[in-house]
DNA sequence: CCTATAATGAGAATCATTATCAAAACGTTA
DNA sequence: TAACGTTTTGATAATGATTCTCATTATAGG
């Protein structure tokens, strides 16, 4: 297992989560997508070993404990993807057709820009930021 | 009126939508707000005076008018506000307590840089950017 | 091997949103 | 202005994603 999954294992035992089976199996799918997947998306992945319940019950446990992040997206649907101190700082494709997400990670010069520029945008106001995220919206490959 | 007023009636004129009552208060809020508004927070705002179930259907003939965009958050809750070609292009700062969503616009050169990233990043993608939104993610002034 | 605690899964409950449909408002034309 | 066809409205029912409940099962530690 990769080097994030130590680090998952070990904060989900600080946290005394277990690691069962069936969270294994979420974190294992998403771990392998290249982008958010939701429940439905999920359950489909994995031929229904886990059932509805117990995935949306696995997702706000791994949510708490910090391992996973969600997206909101159309139709009210919420995406989750491995967090980003685990899995690295990225940004979205979001097709306006199906909805779905692709991540993309910024050339570094351009991260920095990006990063620069947030910090601008914020230093006056009350706001105090703690994470961004660049949304590119369009088609994907399949919408066309 | 202001000038996005002219232009949104001619687009509501256009495709044969009925500017009512209902509507122009509706329209009316979200362009006096500061952030996009849920349909509960619309719903506050207008004093019941639009009943839930016009509201929602509101939102979607505006938004199919194009003259009202939908924002997408926290527990599956959808805001609107008035679209970007009337409103101006704009981004967000996100309250991940609260959820409270309000706009910000970058300095004209800050804007640049991040068209210019955002060319860079899907030049040579499959997918067909038409859009891009930079969602700064923290607490707002309220949440503290 | 026991026992306390955590996790599971089926189904009910919830909440935002959508669909339905009869009644009311509108614009148009005679 | 009256009458007609169309659009809009609003109360209510239906939907669909998500959350809750609770009895059952699995697990870690002594």
């Amino acid at each position: 297992m990769s080097i994030q999954g130590r680090q998952l294992e070990e904060r989900l035992s600080e946290t005394g989560v277990r690691f069962t089976g069936g969270r294994r199996q979420v974190v294992a799918v998403l771990e392998r997508s290249d982008g958010p997947l939701s429940a439905a998306e999920l359950h489909r992945e994995l031929a229904g070993k886990v059932p509805v319940s117990s995935l949306y019950r696995t997702l706000s446990v791994l949510e708490e404990a910090g391992v996973v992040e969600p997206h909101h997206g159309a139709g009210g649907i919420t995406r989750y993807e491995i967090a980003e101190w685990l899995a690295g700082h990225h940004h979205h494709l979001v097709c306006i057709d199906c909805g779905a997400v692709e991540d993309i990670e910024l050339p570094p010069r351009l991260e920095l820009e990006l990063e620069r520029l947030v910090g601008e945008v914020t230093r006056l106001s009350s706001f105090s930021a703690s994470g961004h995220s660049l949304e590119v919206d369009g088609r994907c490959a399949r919408c066309g």
